[in-house]
DNA sequence: GTCTATAAGAAGATAGAC
DNA sequence: GTCTATCTTCTTATAGAC
């Protein structure tokens, strides 16, 4: 990896553990093997490092967004998925949302700094907003709305059925990124979340 | 209010604004109407100020948590209420716990500043997962196990039921928290939530 | 307890050689 | 592009008068 990116990952790893202000330029220089002066060839000041951590997040996000709009765009595929969907299925979809946002290096370093960062200012506070609570909610609300439009899950409110299918789901998140001791019994937890939402939502037909 | 409280109260307002080191000394002291040097007559450097809110914070919990055992113990009250809880008690209960974290000026500031400083050290995290996971569920898994028990709410797991109660009561609190805006929008989602929990847990009598 | 003056040090950023 | 040396500014904290 050439200087300039490895600056960005250095500088990422260490907002994600201080904040922002706690980091200083010397210290991500040396984790990258160079001296403070130097870094400034690559970047104007600090905080054009942050905005170009944040550049290349919004970035990677438009990538990912055109992927899934692509599936999504696949209806017939994915709604054969979703139409003989079991209960391992809506287990599966669970578990792999939360273990990718949890464990994903890139995920889990910028959505600390984030959560640090929130308040400082409402760009960033938007950003948190739309890829943790809105983006997954217009996802997952996606996938369970055609599982209930097959019949297989009940509700007459798709938007709150998705709020009791994510919100735990987040609940967690937070939690482990809090204290990943506590990572075992979530995933325990996660799990009866899971077989609970299945019965309350119960299947018409199996 | 004296000096010495006003510090803590300004100090508490900037550390949820802005973070911790992003909040100079000069700045409380101008809000308390004093010179920086003459602030460290009251404390012995920046860091005491902010242990002292955490001290404060945590005396505050005792007496809440003293309080609330005290009606806690007193079960024959507290199951009366409970025993014929309508749906209009359970809104009120959450919309009552809701409101009261997100409003109450104390809590809302130091619940910011926690989760500014979460990842700082141990300890603020411990405090942020007590005080905004733990203590929330047992007290409320202690409220609606009552109501399981009374055959009002039907449950074989009363910790999955109390996390469906609970995780989007804290979900939309985060929601708020970043954007105030959306706090109309949350108040309603919080309303269809428990009219749900309240449909999904159904009653086996009224 | 509050002030002014100031020390002490940290951190961001630049100059200029190589 | 990297370095050493250095500048500048900001911030915490102290000294000592009132």
């Amino acid at each position: 990896m050439d200087t300039k990116k490895r600056i960005l990952d250095e500088a990422l790893t260490l907002f994600s553990e201080k904040g922002y202000a706690n980091v200083f330029v010397g210290e991500i220089a040396e984790r990258v093997g160079i001296k403070a002066p130097s870094l400034y060839k690559h970047y104007k000041n600090k905080r054009a490092i942050f905005d170009a951590i944040i550049d290349e997040m919004n970035q990677r996000f438009e990538e990912q967004a055109k992927a899934m709009n692509i599936n999504g765009t696949d209806a017939a595929a994915d709604s054969k998925i979703y139409m003989d969907m079991s209960e391992e299925h809506l287990l599966k979809l669970g578990r792999e949302f939360f273990l990718y946002y949890l464990h994903d290096d890139y995920n889990k370093r910028f959505r600390k700094m984030l959560t640090i960062e929130q308040f400082q200012d409402k760009e960033l506070a938007d950003i948190y907003t739309k890829l943790y609570v809105d983006d997954p909610m217009t996802y997952q609300g996606m996938l369970l709305g055609m599982v209930a439009a097959s019949g297989l899950l009940k509700t007459d409110n798709v938007a709150i059925m998705t709020l009791h299918f994510y919100a735990p789901i987040y609940y967690l998140l937070t939690i482990c990124d809090r204290d990943p001791s506590r990572e075992p019994k979530a995933l325990e937890t996660l799990d009866e979340h899971i077989k609970q939402f299945n019965r309350l939502y119960g299947r018409t037909n199996k």
